[in-house]
DNA sequence: TTGAAAGCGCTAACAA
DNA sequence: TTGTTAGCGCTTTCAA
């Protein structure tokens, strides 16, 4: 049996009051005395009574506010997913979580919603952003007024935030170049089709992957990167005019999105399963290709468990004061072929 | 704010003890006064409060046994930990978990660890079994005695106990499959090394990767299946055997253990890295053969997992009563390259 | 068959 | 600065 406050108290002969702001640090005690009680409870190997302390505070009520940007692309409802199941888990120890969705990315929504949740009551909020100053402002302000802040999915980058919980896309780079490096026959290109030059995440990947690259294989072309936008038609297009113009293309990597515009493309010139294909993100459509090997490999960014931590974080932070392990939280980088993919 | 128990008393007019009988089916109520409760509750959308409930509950505490096998390997540290981690989750609930641990695989020591918990008044048993017949009637004694057992990391089929947690073997053998046949260059042979042939995982693995391979890859002969009894030495000699008769050997699955043994055996005959090497199991020095090249892909296990869901699994079904989701909880398999490993 | 009440470990308000 | 006490939602025992 686990050692309680009133075990403590015994042992120090003192009262359960004394020994819970001894250990707490509320104050209104003997600096001498709480010292011997936190020896005391150290000795007995105290560990708090989660079920006790929640039972305790839910009068208090502890909110968490969640705001996800993009809510309606098939990714985030994986991290939907994990969210409502931290939700779930919180929710029996007697907090609450509101959650947030915002179609497309919104800055100046997100915004509106942190202050609406702020204005809900609050106690800490985690929201998926974009690289936006005043989204920035706002992480900012709330971190002054002591309402923690947690970036996922995506990061700001100087702000206030708590801690960061999604994936290094530097290093997710690197993995789909040492997979296309281990496929790709000798010589021939490789394509590289990224989505928007000024994403941080698409940036990093592109990056990651041709610093790799280029030192793994130097028998291998690498072709200049491309931008399709996030636009299907857009990678179709550019996949079309390069197999065109570049017989020999082997590979192509896309850092964002597009697969459906690559396939089409490839298809039409019967190059499917010629050229290699890599991408990132387990939705829905890209796992279809994959299992009808269109697609070599899929890089994952664990969603579900992008949605759960950062609400879980919070409320470990809010309720039991226990600061995030590491500022950056990376999930894993999932490898997926056709044979792995159901878990 | 969720429902109480003294809400739904109110709104039926009746007492929290009332509720408490109908709720959780503890007779000693009239039938129809019971269901007039349950569905007042249902209409509020009742959800016990966790917290409350392990409060009340923590004098009967719950206790959870743990027997391990091999506790000794790298890999079953893994599964340690996840174990003490869900013990630590569910001490916080005023549950208590007993680990045993057994070095190598001893059916006679698991069988006595299994008695020895029962008798310390464990409510429930997870174990990492061998296949082994008085184990087997163990588990089938204990689950007759309603004490529920989970066989975790190995199963023990056609046993009584309530679930399985771990790898699909027959699954993870085609992983490799898919993989070796996307690296192999056209022709020359591939060799599959196996530990035991007795031991149920190394055989799965065996027939999946050389059903799929075969499908994937006709222009690859496959060599006869070896078997290295997880002895580096027999791995090495095996090795070196199969690259004296064949020149055109190109590529080795490892069911098993053995990395070292091949290894070393391809480093002798300076076909390191020539010859491209498939195996299982993150163990540090896997990962460091991996992490220098020698090896391409590890098939892993998610031993964290391992360890942690019996736990779970067990103390919901205790505390809540909560069946587990499947009978074959199934752990991700997990694929890695050099550039996958942390996470 | 039902109600009333004690108590699980903790926090917080109040009293001393 | 310290002790006392009510109460969080639930289970369980005892009394009606």
């Amino acid at each position: 049996m686990a050692v309680t406050l009133q075990q403590i108290a015994k042992e120090a002969g003192v009262s359960r009051g004394t020994v819970d702001r001894a250990l707490n640090n509320r104050g209104r005690i003997n600096a001498e005395v709480a010292d011997r009680i936190r020896k005391i409870a150290d000795e007995m190997g105290y560990q708090p009574n989660r079920a006790g302390r929640a039972l305790a505070m839910s009068k208090r009520s502890i909110t968490i506010g969640v705001v996800i940007q993009a809510a309606d692309t098939p990714f985030m409802e994986k991290v939907i997913e994990g969210a409502e199941d931290a939700r779930a888990e919180v929710e029996r120890m007697g907090a609450d979580v509101m959650i947030r969705k915002i179609d497309d990315f919104d800055a100046g929504m997100a915004v509106e919603a942190m202050h609406e949740l702020r204005a809900a009551g609050c106690n800490g909020i985690a929201v998926v952003p974009v690289d936006d100053e005043r989204l920035k402002e706002t992480v900012d302000e709330f971190a002054g007024e002591n309402i923690p802040v947690i970036t996922f999915n995506s990061d700001i980058e100087g702000s206030g935030r708590l801690c960061f919980v999604g994936q290094d896309t530097f290093q997710s780079g690197r993995v789909a170049a040492g997979l296309m490096a281990d496929i790709l026959p000798g010589g021939g290109k490789v394509l590289v089709i990224s989505g928007y030059p000024t994403s941080y995440g698409h940036k990093n990947r592109t990056k990651g992957f041709l610093q790799e690259f280029g030192l793994l294989r130097e028998d291998v072309g690498i072709l200049d990167v491309q931008y399709d936008f996030d636009d299907d038609r857009m990678a179709e297009m550019i996949t079309q005019g390069m197999l065109k113009e570049y017989e020999d293309l082997t590979g192509i990597y896309l850092a964002a999105s597009g697969v459906h515009g690559v396939c089409k493309a490839l298809e039409e010139q019967g190059m499917e399963g010629k050229v290699k294909v890599i991408s990132n993100d387990l939705t829905s459509q890209n796992v279809r290709y994959l299992e009808e090997g269109k697609i070599r490999f899929l890089i994952g960014q664990d969603g579900y468990r992008q949605g759960y931590e950062p609400v879980m974080i919070l409320f470990e932070k809010i309720f039991d004061g226990k600061e995030p392990e590491k500022e950056f939280a990376y999930t894993e980088i999932v490898i997926k072929t056709k044979y792995n993919l159901v878990c």
